[in-house]
DNA sequence: ATATCTGCAAATAATTTGCCCTGAC
DNA sequence: GTCAGGGCAAATTATTTGCAGATAT
């Protein structure tokens, strides 16, 4: 059976020759809590309910840690802030977002993702990882600012 | 016959109620002559060596601007700094990154574009823009790096 | 004349880092 | 005792903004 998510990090840690804390236990929990796509001040506020001692930076380098166990998945929309969701136990996904009021749907064609792999491969690249964010107004906002 | 860039661009500032200035026209002419993508960094540098008196802040103002009149397409590759590249008169394409040198390749698929109109309409989205960017390693720095 | 622009420096915003202290083994 | 980890505040980076003087029409 699958490993959970705390097992993958804490493996994660031991072998990179870090230890579990309860700082970094605490943010784990917290974060395996949010749901969708949160910024790191998001994750902060949350964390901060649970122990008002954790500061940013703990924060910001735990975040950088799950991103690198997999746990975490960064979501750059361009609009200067890095959000945040899960990576582990989750399919790969682009997104549509809306340019009027930001929400955010998670979406995935497998054409899509074959294409990619084809160009890729026709320029010689091994390839890694990609984004894409498909930009437009969704159907309520759309409703809304009808004139 | 088509507009040329520096037309698109003083209509944009007439239309939006703005001026062209020697400013603004030294930063475009210098804009077109680049190539390839570029940070308002970059370019404050190659600015610098028309027109040492010209600041950050009036090269940042006026990507902005270009960005807006269509003449600067903005790339953003999540690692903190906006690049820019040219949009008039080039056909619409994305980018294939190299994380190791950072070399970037512009690509293009139509059944992709399709497939992305597709996905939007689905889910009753007007497709403003999109981005896409395919991270790997090319074929040079696969070699290089082989052991 | 009047509104737009500019350069400069200060202000932001997001994130990272330095440093000294604390706690675990 | 040693050393990783953490809190705090200062530093960094990229970009934006306020303002007072300069400029275009």
């Amino acid at each position: 059976m699958e490993r959970s998510a705390r097992e993958v990090f804490l493996h994660y840690l031991q072998d990179s020759g870090m230890n579990m804390t309860p700082q970094r236990a605490t943010i784990v929990e917290v974060f395996l809590r949010e749901e969708g796509h949160f910024s790191p001040e998001q994750l902060y506020e949350a964390v901060g309910r649970v122990d008002p001692a954790i500061g940013q930076a703990t924060v910001y380098r735990t975040l950088k840690l799950l991103t690198e166990s997999g746990l975490a998945v960064t979501l750059d929309t361009g609009d200067g802030a890095t959000l945040y969701e899960h990576g582990y136990g989750h399919e790969h996904h682009d997104h549509l977002v809306c340019l009027h009021c930001g929400n955010k749907i998670e979406i995935m064609d497998p054409t899509i993702e074959e294409r990619q792999q084809r160009i890729a491969r026709e320029n010689g690249f091994e390839l890694t990882r990609h984004t894409m964010l498909l930009y437009g107004i969704c159907p309520e906002c759309r409703d809304t600012s009808e004139h």
